[in-house]
DNA sequence: GGCGATCACCTACGGCCTATAGGTTGGGCC
DNA sequence: GGCCCAACCTATAGGCCGTAGGTGATCGCC
């Protein structure tokens, strides 16, 4: 049979949809060189270890989100903007739960100085310019908003929610409220 | 030599202890029984399996952080309430870093529905009960709060923080201002 | 005081994982 | 036609989980 050799970008693509199918921390070498029909040893070709491997997927991830960020807030401002940010975010880690929790570790340097981890940050500055929040406290409502949306995340992810009373759909949609009023009227005095 | 025979509740505090050392992905039932001086098949005595060993080290860390909470709020309200709050949280974090860690998986249900778990949505409605907020959002209410405080740590702890500007301690402050802000103001209209 | 049970630990083992070393094969290029 | 190199292979070492079954000291009990 005349298969495509593999390449690093094949290897890693794999792994990651072994990361959405079997969670994150299934993602081995030997699993992915089982997917692809190949002798695990076999894969140190392509991907120095398995650091790198997941490093590799983090690093897709964050290209993934970035461009979907990208595509919810196109052409909006203010709220809208902000809900797209955060629906973004939220159906992401719903469609592509593996590829989400690759996101929450310390990842490589490669990946932190990386493009895609560049633009997120500036997309998430666009959100914000749709509010009233001075340029010199943008890093600070960055931080609170992607700690919030991230932790909401994390939160429901571990099903931190599951055993209390309403549904998450429905704090979600408060908490990006709560997250609107804040921007709106962001607490400038110290 | 007379060694006191271990318990169950001495392995998961030594697998605390070194969660705290190495990081909690290096709690291994190999590595802890290196520590304890013992063969790793004893602990089986003492723990069913890895996953029970784990989930011991997130049942005691949940204790630890009600405790410390109790401690950090008691006989505050209001703003005081929630800096008690949230630093209760930041300084468990930072002095225990792999039981902090511990608290952000999936688990059993044991952990879950425990006393511990059940004191610490009570302690976050006590600082609730300082503002006005009404009862029915205090679901809410917590979960915004719990996302916003696990979210900025999670986010600090993997090094989010560490390539841009301003001091994440700056940023801590802030967001705590915000969240009193945003709870001083909550946006009760749907 | 001696006997048996039990408890806490042990060794031995199988299976899965990472990672390294070194062999084999087939296609492209001179 | 012969050489080289890329991409895969097998073999192997070492670490981890978890099970099975053995051993010695201690304790209750007669």
């Amino acid at each position: 049979m005349e298969r495509a050799p593999l390449t690093s970008a094949l290897v890693i693509a794999d792994a990651a949809a072994l990361a959405d199918e079997a969670g994150f921390e299934a993602v081995t070498l030997s699993a992915v060189a089982r997917r692809l029909g190949v002798q695990a040893p076999s894969l140190y070709s392509h991907v120095r270890d398995r650091e790198a491997l997941l490093n590799g997927v983090t690093a897709l991830a964050l290209a993934e989100l970035a461009a979907r960020i990208a595509a919810a807030i196109a052409g909006c401002a203010g709220r809208d903007a902000l809900q797209g940010y955060a629906a973004a975010h939220r159906t992401y880690a719903r469609e592509s739960p593996g590829r989400w929790q690759s996101l929450h570790r310390r990842a490589g340097d490669t990946v932190v100085s990386s493009d895609a981890a560049r633009q997120v940050v500036a997309l998430t500055r666009a959100v914000l310019r749709g509010y009233p929040v001075p340029e010199s406290e943008h890093a600070h409502a960055t931080r609170v908003l992607g700690s919030t949306i991230n932790g909401y995340l994390a939160l429901e992810n571990i099903g931190g929610f599951d055993h209390s009373e309403p549904s998450p759909e429905v704090s979600w949609h408060k908490t990006i409220a709560a997250l609107d009023a804040l921007l709106r009227a962001w607490p400038t005095d110290s």
